[in-house]
DNA sequence: ATGACCAATTGA
DNA sequence: CAATTGGTCATG
């Protein structure tokens, strides 16, 4: 550079001067208390799995709280974050980089609630990230300008506990719950229970002690009954608010809102409202925990109970694990002790219930024979649905949805299959042909590939071929189906047919005059861990429907008298029934006795897991393929070492995620093993 | 994931 | 000898 040249040192001052004005941007002054911002990077990776530390500068010290959302530099790229804590200090040995952007300086994630997607992931063997995702719907930033809503003042109605006298529940439940103590509890609901109404007194109980509520149900019909006996019995619609995924993203962020800024005690929503932001929360409920609704098909696929019970655990809350029948799991907690099993005795639940009886059916030969003693519809139905239809509505409920939803050859009973893809057929409508359920085609001139044969016959009926034969049968009352998206919610007192499958009956205003259960053996000769507590559930729920037998109510259920479960719910002893599940997993090794984790994925990636070093004890099965290219390991350990299982999993994951290797599918007692 | 770095392998 | 590929490491 010519140092006689004034103009070239003129211009290198300007670029001096310019870089020294960009510095103090690169290096901004940190605030002055908690200038560490440890932050959740919302990465996919497992060995990524921990907080990272970021400056927090001047400007952004106000908005940046514990909670809130953050945008990071992480690795070069600008990434989304959850601020989860500021402090003092960092481990860092490296220079930090500075939060690139505090997003909004709402708090989303409180401390409590990162603890509890920790705890879950960590029992699941996932990340913060899957689960933090699970916790924290998607912002909608225009939902968080609208003003604040104003907590509802007023006072509070008076707790009436009406349905949990029947229950014996008044002093062992509401009463604790009301003075600020955490009960936690079991409860079978009795037939024909309130059961909406139960749920609702508990919820009011616990706010009466200044304390939340979150409440989980299996599917939004039942969301939308607790909605509505929560407006009864709350004394209006605005001291509780619904957050399930179906409510779209601006209005489910609204409710998660009002949660979050306090403004609201009590949440309740399928599986998506187990993390919902109570504040002090006191009471955390579970409605009919068996149905397989509550566990999440997102990895780590966590269980809405589980997700709720550590939930109690963290923040010293009460539980409550309500439905009419009892699920394994819960059948667990109250033998361990950890639960009180409040439930009326057996004769009283047998007083509230319908008379139930079984009418015999051929299980090898459903549907065939309509006449004789292996008739789908014995005499014995028929009788029940001629007399009871004058008194009131009468539920038929039937497994499997559609007209002919199976259909096999005549002549060797081998599957009917549709010779282009060989997907199985179908006949969907009454005056439709048959036609596969996978491609589509209608099978015009059908030939038995197995035997020559050219007759179909139906082995499974589905819920609208039985309304037709009802129909034939039950002359001068009108017959109405109700499954899949076509369901019915309510419907009155006057006489009909309702033809229902599982989880799709309609709540009758004055309770049914009579339920018959078709195709019970058809139900139970899968062969599935679960076959007999999932049948006991369902029916247990279809019996809850239904008349007191001194109201004049009945049952028929159509099947084998001898089945297990078939016992179970004439006795009406669905506790008993759990207890003996209980003990075949014990004797089984299957959870709940013992933790088991399933893990899938290519062969040559499973192939070296079994020389891994598992907790010991602990039992490895497999690799077995399944029904893709894949395999499948099973690993079962002791309760005792469920989490040293699951570390290990973790640690797995970690390692092949650090090198780059393809994701495995871990699930952690999966509800169901195929 | 992305990028940096290093070492081994491959091709002209 | 350069170019390419593959493994390891760190990311605040």
């Amino acid at each position: 550079m010519d140092e006689t040249d004034p103009g070239g040192a003129e211009q290198l001052a300007l670029v001096r001067d310019a870089v020294r004005k960009q510095r103090p941007k690169r290096t901004p002054a940190a605030a002055e208390q908690l200038p560490i911002a440890r932050v959740a990077v919302d990465l996919p990776l497992a060995h990524l799995d921990r907080p990272f530390d970021y400056l927090v500068t001047q400007e952004q010290d106000e908005s940046a709280r514990p909670g809130c959302r953050v945008r990071v530099r992480f690795a070069g790229q600008l990434l989304d974050g959850l601020l989860l804590d500021r402090v003092e200090t960092s481990d860092h040995a490296g220079r930090l980089g500075r939060l690139e952007r505090v997003v909004s300086s709402e708090v989303v994630l409180r401390p409590d609630i990162a603890r509890l997607c920790r705890t879950i992931a960590d029992r699941y063997a996932g990340t913060f990230a899957d689960v933090a995702r699970l916790a924290v719907p998607p912002r909608h930033a225009r939902e968080e300008k609208t003003e604040r809503d104003l907590p509802t003042t007023g006072s509070l109605p008076i707790v009436d506990g009406t349905p949990w006298e029947s229950h014996d529940g008044t002093a062992r439940l509401l009463d604790p719950l009301a003075s600020g103590a955490s009960p936690r509890a079991c409860v079978p609901t009795l037939p024909g229970a309130d059961w909406p109404t139960l749920l609702a007194e508990a919820v009011l109980a616990t706010l009466h002690s200044g304390r939340g509520a979150v409440v989980c149900l299996p599917d939004v019909r039942d969301v939308d009954r607790l909605d509505a006996a929560l407006a009864t019995v709350l004394g209006g619609p605005d001291r509780h608010v619904v957050l399930t995924a179906a409510l779209g993203p601006q209005a489910r962020y609204r409710a998660f809102l009002a949660l979050a800024r306090g403004d609201v005690a009590v949440a309740i929503g399928n599986r998506a409202a187990a993390f919902a932001p109570v504040h002090d929360v006191g009471l955390v409920a579970v409605w009919d925990d068996g149905d397989d609704l509550h566990a999440e098909p997102r990895a780590p696929y966590p269980h809405a109970r589980e997700i709720l019970l550590t939930r109690a655990l963290e923040a010293d809350a009460a539980v409550l694990l309500a439905s009419p029948a009892r699920s394994v799991e819960a059948q667990a907690l109250v033998e361990s002790g950890w639960c009180a099993d409040i439930a009326a005795d057996s004769d009283r639940r047998r007083r509230a219930g319908p008379r139930i009886v079984v009418a015999g059916a051929s299980p090898s030969a459903p549907g065939r024979d309509p006449a004789g003693r292996g008739a789908r519809l014995p005499h014995e139905a028929q009788t029940v649905l001629r007399e009871s239809a004058p008194a009131g509505p009468v539920l038929v409920s039937v497994p499997r949805s559609g007209y002919r939803p199976a259909l096999a050859c005549r002549t060797c009973h081998a599957p009917a299959r549709c010779a282009t893809c060989q997907g199985p057929l179908a006949q969907p409508e009454s005056a439709a042909a048959p036609a596969c359920r996978w491609c589509g085609t209608v099978a015009a001139d059908w030939v038995c590939a197995e035997c020559g044969g050219t007759d179909l016959r139906a082995p499974v009926i589905g819920e609208r071929r039985t309304a037709e034969e009802i129909g034939r049968a039950a002359t001068g009352v009108p017959v109405r189906t109700s499954s899949g998206d076509r369901v019915l919610d309510r419907i009155d007192d006057r006489p009909q047919v309702i033809v229902a499958t599982p989880g799709a009956e309609p709540v009758a205003d004055g309770g049914y005059a009579a339920a018959l259960i078709l195709d019970a053996s058809l139900v139970l000769t899968r062969a599935d861990l679960r076959t007999g507590e999932e049948a006991v559930r369902r029916w247990s729920h279809v019996v809850a429907l239904v008349r007191s037998a001194a109201d004049g109510g009945r049952v028929v259920l159509v099947g084998s008298p001898s089945a297990p479960p078939v016992q179970a719910l004439v006795r009406s002893d669905p506790i008993g029934f759990a207890a003996r599940e209980l003990a075949e997993r014990r004797s089984a090794r299957l959870p709940p006795a013992v933790r088991l984790a399933t893990v899938t994925g290519p062969p040559d990636e499973v192939a070296p897991l079994p020389a891994e070093s598992w907790p010991d004890p602990s039992e490895v099965l497999g690799p077995v393929p399944t029904d893709d290219d894949d395999v499948r390991l099973v690993i079962r350990v002791p309760r005792r070492l469920g989490s040293a299982l699951s570390s290990t999993l973790q640690r797995i994951q970690s390692q092949r995620s650090a090198r780059k290797a393809p994701v495995l599918r871990i699930r952690i007692d999966p509800y169901e093993l195929d």
